[in-house]
DNA sequence: ACCTGAACACCGTTCAAGT
DNA sequence: ACCTGAACACCGTTCAAGT
């Protein structure tokens, strides 16, 4: 047999970034609903009790995982500022980096608007979104309003309400149907673009219309801080 | 004594109706994650498994609230529409009126992102909202990304992130000095702010910012309708 | 001092035993 | 047939007992 590392010192020992790291490979398979204490401690070949070691308890499990990705936004993002001059497409680039990284990890927004502490790589974040539109001329004001407007959008994400992506089955058609009656004008829009689909994803696709809306927005904004 | 009910019918029956609203009133005061079975049912005067007569299980309890809210938000809606002639004030006074319903049913908006079943009033709802886009002249492609990029905020909410309204109290002043120097960008904004806020609300008002973010929406919808 | 098994206080839900 | 208590299979976390 080859030399390895000795048995003694095979299991790796458990760190907090261990924990992190199979904590975040669990939840983006199987979702951060079914990431539980127990099984999560048995993945990492060790007792429940050991991993509070590591984080003082789950709430705070969450907030690093989120605070992990949000690094991974950031690290995203510094890869990206290849600085084109202009702003606007600064801030489209740079938010459509992050969105990337959240496709990786679809936990992550959920956990987001549910927590209310601000990691310090969210700070991070917003603190060089932030510097971006200053540095375009906008003033605090309408930085501060982009900022709500923008909302998740800002980060890289948005939670879609329903998902209309998914491509109609048999049983949603005939369900369409007995709802034409009822209602006729949301009954209409889906027919009229199944119609018109060119793609065969589906009858919307989220990149375009994730870059749809934040164009419209920034394109808004662009025209405030003209007229300003 | 006085004659009241007989003792034998004392306890009003357990219907479905009285289970929703109780659970809603629970979620209204502490929070839907705080919501449970067996609590709910001692406050209903009834042993846990009685809740199983009108509810399959709490996933549809949850469903159930949150399409009781939507009907909530569907009549708040109606008595609204004493049509201005013009649509875009028109949605904008819906959506407003749909806003005002969920203040008062904080925990719905985090029920409803997690949840993917489209209940009934919220196809209502949408239903309405789509007629006055078509109404207004808008295309069909249009409409739908009218839909995708207001998200939410169609149905009369938004995700905050991160809660900035709260007053600035001591600790958080003093660690807004301490992060001064790392995030530079992100403090000058607090302070701009703080220092020209003219309300005592804090340093912003949630209903300024979702009609800021509203008003930014459907006039730049406005400007792609006019140009198609 | 460190680690860990059992225990505690909860969950949502099943199911068999009571009426 | 209907109702319901106990039980099951989980949670996150405490804590005292082991080394």
């Amino acid at each position: 047999m080859v030399a390895t590392t000795p048995p003694s010192t095979r299991r790796e020992p458990l760190t907090r970034d261990r924990v992190l790291r199979v904590a975040i490979d669990r939840a983006d398979e199987g979702g951060v609903e079914a990431l539980s204490m127990r099984p999560l401690a048995q993945e990492l070949g060790v007792v429940p009790m050991a991993l509070y070691k590591h984080v003082a308890n789950k709430d705070q499990l969450l907030d690093a995982m989120v605070d992990a990705v949000m690094g991974e936004v950031n690290e995203a993002v510094s890869r990206v500022d290849a600085g084109s001059p202009a702003w606007q497409p600064t801030i489209r680039a740079r938010i459509l980096a992050a969105r990337n990284v959240f496709l990786s990890h679809p936990w992550a927004p959920g956990l987001m608007v549910s927590r209310t502490t601000m990691t310090p790589a969210v700070v991070q974040y917003v603190d060089g979104l932030v510097g971006l539109f200053l540095d375009a001329g906008y003033s605090i004001d309408l930085t501060h309003h982009a900022l709500h407007a923008l909302g998740s959008r800002a980060l890289g994400f948005t939670q879609e309400l329903y998902d209309d992506s998914g491509e109609a089955d048999a049983q949603a058609e005939q369900m369409l149907e007995q709802m034409a009656a009822a209602y006729p004008n949301i009954t209409a829009m889906v027919a009229g673009i199944v119609h018109d689909a060119d793609t065969t994803l589906g009858w919307c696709d989220d990149q375009v219309e994730f870059e749809f809306a934040l164009d419209l927005l920034l394109d808004g904004l662009a025209a405030l801080r003209a007229r300003s």
